[in-house]
DNA sequence: GACAGGTAAGACAACCTGTCTTACTTTGGT
DNA sequence: ACCAAAGTAAGACAGGTTGTCTTACCTGTC
Protein backbone atom coordinates (compact mmCIF):
# COMPACT_ATOMS: atom_id res chain seq x y z
CA UNK A 1 0.00 0.00 0.00
CA UNK A 2 2.18 2.79 -1.33
CA UNK A 3 1.98 6.27 0.22
CA UNK A 4 0.18 8.16 -3.25
CA UNK A 5 1.37 11.54 -1.66
CA UNK A 6 -0.44 13.46 -4.54
CA UNK A 7 -3.97 12.80 -5.37
CA UNK A 8 -5.46 11.26 -9.13
CA UNK A 9 -7.20 14.39 -10.62
CA UNK A 10 -10.47 13.76 -12.74
CA UNK A 11 -8.80 12.55 -15.98
CA UNK A 12 -6.30 10.31 -14.15
CA UNK A 13 -9.58 8.79 -12.30
CA UNK A 14 -11.61 8.65 -15.60
CA UNK A 15 -8.42 6.13 -16.77
CA UNK A 16 -8.38 4.25 -13.58
CA UNK A 17 -12.03 3.11 -14.20
CA UNK A 18 -11.19 2.15 -17.33
CA UNK A 19 -8.18 -0.69 -15.93
CA UNK A 20 -10.64 -1.40 -13.37
CA UNK A 21 -13.28 -2.75 -15.47
CA UNK A 22 -10.82 -4.00 -18.50
CA UNK A 23 -7.98 -5.40 -16.61
CA UNK A 24 -4.55 -3.94 -18.37
CA UNK A 25 -4.41 -2.19 -21.94
CA UNK A 26 -2.36 -0.11 -23.82
CA UNK A 27 -2.38 3.41 -24.74
CA UNK A 28 -3.96 2.52 -27.90
CA UNK A 29 -7.06 0.90 -26.28
CA UNK A 30 -7.73 3.95 -23.72
CA UNK A 31 -7.74 6.53 -25.94
CA UNK A 32 -9.97 4.74 -28.47
CA UNK A 33 -12.60 4.32 -24.89
CA UNK A 34 -11.79 7.51 -23.41
CA UNK A 35 -12.09 9.60 -26.30
CA UNK A 36 -14.04 7.71 -29.10
CA UNK A 37 -12.48 8.99 -32.62
CA UNK A 38 -9.61 10.85 -30.96
CA UNK A 39 -6.80 11.96 -32.69
CA UNK A 40 -2.78 11.32 -31.96
CA UNK A 41 -3.75 14.78 -29.79
CA UNK A 42 -5.92 12.89 -27.74
CA UNK A 43 -3.21 9.73 -27.91
CA UNK A 44 -0.51 11.79 -26.21
CA UNK A 45 -3.25 13.11 -23.71
CA UNK A 46 -4.25 9.94 -22.66
CA UNK A 47 -0.03 9.01 -22.35
CA UNK A 48 0.74 11.92 -20.62
CA UNK A 49 -2.10 11.04 -17.88
CA UNK A 50 -1.28 7.28 -17.67
CA UNK A 51 2.53 8.72 -16.97
CA UNK A 52 1.56 10.73 -13.59
CA UNK A 53 -0.45 8.06 -12.71
CA UNK A 54 2.51 5.54 -12.55
CA UNK A 55 4.99 8.19 -11.10
CA UNK A 56 2.04 8.62 -8.11
CA UNK A 57 2.05 4.82 -7.91
CA UNK A 58 -1.87 4.45 -9.43
CA UNK A 59 -0.67 2.42 -11.97
CA UNK A 60 1.82 -0.40 -13.02
CA UNK A 61 3.37 -0.40 -16.49
CA UNK A 62 4.20 -3.92 -18.43
CA UNK A 63 7.34 -2.83 -21.07
CA UNK A 64 7.87 -6.47 -22.40
CA UNK A 65 6.16 -5.80 -25.31
CA UNK A 66 7.06 -3.16 -27.53
CA UNK A 67 3.20 -1.47 -26.91
CA UNK A 68 3.35 -1.02 -23.30
CA UNK A 69 0.28 -2.59 -21.28
CA UNK A 70 -0.70 -0.45 -18.25
CA UNK A 71 -2.75 -1.62 -15.15
CA UNK A 72 -4.15 -0.29 -12.00
CA UNK A 73 -2.11 -0.54 -8.97
CA UNK A 74 -4.25 0.12 -6.93
CA UNK A 75 -8.14 -1.33 -6.43
CA UNK A 76 -11.26 0.78 -6.73
CA UNK A 77 -11.92 -0.38 -3.02
CA UNK A 78 -8.67 0.25 -2.00
CA UNK A 79 -8.87 4.11 -3.23
CA UNK A 80 -12.24 4.49 -1.36
CA UNK A 81 -10.50 3.24 1.73
CA UNK A 82 -7.88 6.00 1.15
CA UNK A 83 -10.00 8.80 0.07
CA UNK A 84 -12.61 8.11 3.17
CA UNK A 85 -9.20 7.80 5.55
CA UNK A 86 -7.91 11.58 4.06
CA UNK A 87 -11.60 12.91 4.61
CA UNK A 88 -11.52 12.04 7.51
CA UNK A 89 -8.59 13.40 8.52
CA UNK A 90 -10.04 16.72 7.25
CA UNK A 91 -13.27 16.99 8.10
CA UNK A 92 -13.76 14.36 11.82
CA UNK A 93 -9.97 14.87 12.84
CA UNK A 94 -9.15 11.42 11.99
CA UNK A 95 -11.97 9.72 12.88
CA UNK A 96 -13.91 7.43 10.60
CA UNK A 97 -17.12 6.76 12.71
CA UNK A 98 -18.69 10.27 11.93
CA UNK A 99 -18.50 9.39 7.97
CA UNK A 100 -20.20 5.91 8.80
CA UNK A 101 -22.87 7.43 11.03
CA UNK A 102 -23.66 9.61 8.31
CA UNK A 103 -24.14 7.00 6.00
CA UNK A 104 -26.25 4.83 7.86
CA UNK A 105 -28.60 7.78 9.10
CA UNK A 106 -28.87 10.10 5.83
CA UNK A 107 -28.90 7.27 3.19
CA UNK A 108 -32.14 5.69 2.30
CA UNK A 109 -31.44 1.98 2.69
CA UNK A 110 -33.55 -0.52 1.28
CA UNK A 111 -34.82 -3.58 2.72
CA UNK A 112 -32.16 -5.86 1.59
CA UNK A 113 -29.27 -3.48 1.96
CA UNK A 114 -30.22 -3.11 5.88
CA UNK A 115 -30.20 -7.00 6.12
CA UNK A 116 -26.49 -7.77 4.00
CA UNK A 117 -25.62 -4.60 6.41
CA UNK A 118 -26.66 -6.14 9.35
CA UNK A 119 -25.44 -9.57 8.58
CA UNK A 120 -22.21 -7.84 7.79
CA UNK A 121 -22.32 -7.26 11.55
CA UNK A 122 -23.06 -10.27 12.95
CA UNK A 123 -20.22 -11.94 10.97
CA UNK A 124 -17.91 -9.51 12.55
CA UNK A 125 -19.63 -10.18 16.04
CA UNK A 126 -18.99 -13.96 15.47
CA UNK A 127 -15.79 -14.07 14.36
CA UNK A 128 -13.95 -12.16 17.14
CA UNK A 129 -11.04 -11.02 15.81
CA UNK B 1 -28.53 23.61 1.10
CA UNK B 2 -26.83 25.86 -1.54
CA UNK B 3 -25.05 24.01 -4.34
CA UNK B 4 -21.54 24.92 -3.25
CA UNK B 5 -20.06 24.37 -6.76
CA UNK B 6 -16.56 24.95 -5.19
CA UNK B 7 -15.10 22.87 -2.82
CA UNK B 8 -13.61 24.62 -0.02
CA UNK B 9 -9.41 24.29 -0.16
CA UNK B 10 -7.26 23.73 2.93
CA UNK B 11 -7.10 27.10 4.52
CA UNK B 12 -10.61 27.54 3.98
CA UNK B 13 -11.25 24.21 5.55
CA UNK B 14 -9.43 24.92 8.69
CA UNK B 15 -11.18 28.20 9.33
CA UNK B 16 -14.48 26.33 8.96
CA UNK B 17 -13.48 24.20 11.84
CA UNK B 18 -13.29 27.08 14.20
CA UNK B 19 -16.68 28.75 13.29
CA UNK B 20 -17.83 25.30 13.71
CA UNK B 21 -16.21 24.90 17.51
CA UNK B 22 -16.86 28.41 18.27
CA UNK B 23 -19.72 29.97 16.60
CA UNK B 24 -19.82 33.46 15.13
CA UNK B 25 -16.37 35.25 15.51
CA UNK B 26 -14.24 38.08 13.98
CA UNK B 27 -11.71 38.56 11.89
CA UNK B 28 -9.34 39.64 14.66
CA UNK B 29 -10.26 36.40 16.78
CA UNK B 30 -10.09 33.98 13.87
CA UNK B 31 -6.65 35.24 13.10
CA UNK B 32 -5.37 35.24 16.30
CA UNK B 33 -6.26 31.53 16.84
CA UNK B 34 -4.89 30.19 13.35
CA UNK B 35 -1.82 32.57 13.12
CA UNK B 36 -1.04 33.19 17.11
CA UNK B 37 1.08 36.38 17.27
CA UNK B 38 0.26 37.10 13.41
CA UNK B 39 1.10 40.13 12.19
CA UNK B 40 -1.95 42.36 9.71
CA UNK B 41 -0.91 40.19 7.10
CA UNK B 42 -2.16 37.19 8.70
CA UNK B 43 -5.21 38.98 9.10
CA UNK B 44 -5.68 39.81 5.05
CA UNK B 45 -5.05 36.35 4.68
CA UNK B 46 -7.91 35.48 6.66
CA UNK B 47 -9.91 37.87 5.52
CA UNK B 48 -9.69 37.10 2.11
CA UNK B 49 -10.51 33.42 2.87
CA UNK B 50 -13.52 34.33 4.73
CA UNK B 51 -14.80 36.22 1.30
CA UNK B 52 -13.96 33.11 -0.65
CA UNK B 53 -16.08 31.67 1.79
CA UNK B 54 -18.57 33.85 1.49
CA UNK B 55 -18.96 33.32 -2.15
CA UNK B 56 -18.82 30.02 -2.33
CA UNK B 57 -21.77 30.05 0.34
CA UNK B 58 -19.94 28.37 2.99
CA UNK B 59 -20.52 31.06 5.52
CA UNK B 60 -22.29 33.89 5.84
CA UNK B 61 -21.58 37.42 7.55
CA UNK B 62 -23.03 39.97 9.72
CA UNK B 63 -22.78 43.30 8.89
CA UNK B 64 -24.59 45.09 11.35
CA UNK B 65 -21.83 45.86 13.93
CA UNK B 66 -18.88 47.94 11.95
CA UNK B 67 -16.64 45.02 12.80
CA UNK B 68 -18.53 42.39 11.07
CA UNK B 69 -19.11 38.66 12.34
CA UNK B 70 -19.10 35.28 10.20
CA UNK B 71 -20.41 32.22 10.82
CA UNK B 72 -20.09 28.68 9.16
CA UNK B 73 -23.54 28.80 6.54
CA UNK B 74 -23.38 24.96 6.40
CA UNK B 75 -22.84 22.39 9.62
CA UNK B 76 -19.89 20.01 9.68
CA UNK B 77 -22.58 17.56 9.31
CA UNK B 78 -23.47 18.60 5.79
CA UNK B 79 -20.44 19.25 4.50
CA UNK B 80 -19.70 15.52 5.37
CA UNK B 81 -22.65 14.62 3.81
CA UNK B 82 -21.72 17.20 0.74
CA UNK B 83 -18.10 14.87 0.03
CA UNK B 84 -19.39 11.69 0.46
CA UNK B 85 -21.99 11.88 -2.38
CA UNK B 86 -19.50 13.84 -4.28
CA UNK B 87 -16.44 11.04 -3.93
CA UNK B 88 -19.83 8.63 -4.49
CA UNK B 89 -20.22 10.15 -8.12
CA UNK B 90 -16.74 9.99 -9.08
CA UNK B 91 -15.69 6.60 -7.84
CA UNK B 92 -18.74 4.67 -7.20
CA UNK B 93 -21.05 5.62 -10.19
CA UNK B 94 -22.93 7.87 -7.70
CA UNK B 95 -24.23 5.23 -4.96
CA UNK B 96 -23.41 6.17 -2.00
CA UNK B 97 -23.53 1.91 -0.72
CA UNK B 98 -19.57 0.40 -1.33
CA UNK B 99 -18.49 4.09 0.80
CA UNK B 100 -20.86 2.03 3.43
CA UNK B 101 -19.65 -1.36 3.00
CA UNK B 102 -16.05 -0.28 3.34
CA UNK B 103 -16.45 1.57 6.21
CA UNK B 104 -18.10 -1.54 8.09
CA UNK B 105 -15.68 -4.21 6.69
CA UNK B 106 -12.27 -1.94 7.12
CA UNK B 107 -12.94 -0.14 10.57
CA UNK B 108 -12.47 -1.95 13.93
CA UNK B 109 -15.84 -1.52 15.24
CA UNK B 110 -15.81 -2.03 18.84
CA UNK B 111 -18.55 -3.74 20.20
CA UNK B 112 -20.56 -1.00 21.37
CA UNK B 113 -20.08 0.89 17.80
CA UNK B 114 -21.63 -2.21 16.75
CA UNK B 115 -24.41 -2.46 19.01
CA UNK B 116 -25.45 1.10 18.38
CA UNK B 117 -24.65 0.56 14.97
CA UNK B 118 -27.39 -1.78 14.89
CA UNK B 119 -30.15 -0.32 16.47
CA UNK B 120 -29.79 2.16 14.03
CA UNK B 121 -30.63 -0.17 12.16
CA UNK B 122 -33.56 -1.48 14.06
CA UNK B 123 -34.88 2.54 14.16
CA UNK B 124 -35.04 2.24 10.28
CA UNK B 125 -36.66 -0.28 10.45
CA UNK B 126 -39.13 0.12 12.94
CA UNK B 127 -39.97 3.01 11.18
CA UNK B 128 -40.90 2.15 7.84
CA UNK B 129 -40.77 5.50 5.95
C1' DG C 1 -6.89 66.05 12.80
C1' DA C 2 -4.43 61.88 13.81
C1' DC C 3 -4.55 57.24 14.50
C1' DA C 4 -5.87 52.49 15.48
C1' DG C 5 -8.52 49.28 13.57
C1' DG C 6 -11.57 47.85 10.35
C1' DT C 7 -13.16 47.01 5.09
C1' DA C 8 -12.44 46.42 0.00
C1' DA C 9 -10.09 44.90 -3.89
C1' DG C 10 -6.72 43.07 -6.29
C1' DA C 11 -1.58 41.59 -7.39
C1' DC C 12 1.38 37.82 -7.01
C1' DA C 13 4.15 33.36 -7.23
C1' DA C 14 3.79 28.72 -6.96
C1' DC C 15 1.48 24.97 -8.17
C1' DC C 16 -1.92 21.90 -10.60
C1' DT C 17 -4.28 20.07 -14.74
C1' DG C 18 -5.43 18.90 -19.07
C1' DT C 19 -3.85 19.55 -23.59
C1' DC C 20 -0.75 19.66 -27.17
C1' DT C 21 4.01 19.65 -29.63
C1' DT C 22 8.17 18.00 -31.03
C1' DA C 23 11.69 14.55 -31.54
C1' DC C 24 13.24 9.97 -31.47
C1' DT C 25 12.57 4.72 -31.84
C1' DT C 26 10.39 0.45 -33.22
C1' DT C 27 7.58 -2.40 -36.14
C1' DG C 28 5.77 -4.51 -40.20
C1' DG C 29 4.80 -4.63 -45.21
C1' DT C 30 6.58 -4.43 -49.80
C1' DA D 1 16.63 -2.44 -47.31
C1' DC D 2 13.22 1.21 -47.23
C1' DC D 3 9.34 3.65 -45.68
C1' DA D 4 5.20 4.67 -43.48
C1' DA D 5 2.53 3.74 -39.39
C1' DA D 6 2.51 3.58 -34.67
C1' DG D 7 4.91 3.60 -30.47
C1' DT D 8 7.81 6.05 -26.72
C1' DA D 9 9.97 10.05 -24.31
C1' DA D 10 10.03 14.54 -22.71
C1' DG D 11 8.58 18.80 -22.14
C1' DA D 12 5.94 23.42 -23.35
C1' DC D 13 1.81 25.62 -22.54
C1' DA D 14 -2.55 28.26 -20.99
C1' DG D 15 -5.82 28.53 -17.68
C1' DG D 16 -7.20 27.89 -13.18
C1' DT D 17 -6.43 27.40 -8.05
C1' DT D 18 -4.42 28.61 -3.63
C1' DG D 19 -2.34 30.91 -0.06
C1' DT D 20 -0.06 35.08 0.74
C1' DC D 21 0.66 39.78 0.69
C1' DT D 22 -0.07 44.92 -0.74
C1' DT D 23 -2.36 48.94 -1.34
C1' DA D 24 -6.10 52.05 -0.77
C1' DC D 25 -10.02 53.58 1.58
C1' DC D 26 -13.46 54.08 5.51
C1' DT D 27 -14.90 54.90 10.46
C1' DG D 28 -14.90 55.48 14.82
C1' DT D 29 -12.48 57.85 19.25
C1' DC D 30 -9.39 60.68 21.72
Amino acid sequence: MPPHSQDATGAELSILQVLWDDGPTSVRTLTDVLYPGGSKVHYATVKKLLERLESKGYVQRDRSESSHLFQAAIAREDLIGERLRLMAEKLCDGSLAPLLMHLVKSQRLTKSERQSLRSLIDDIDGRPK
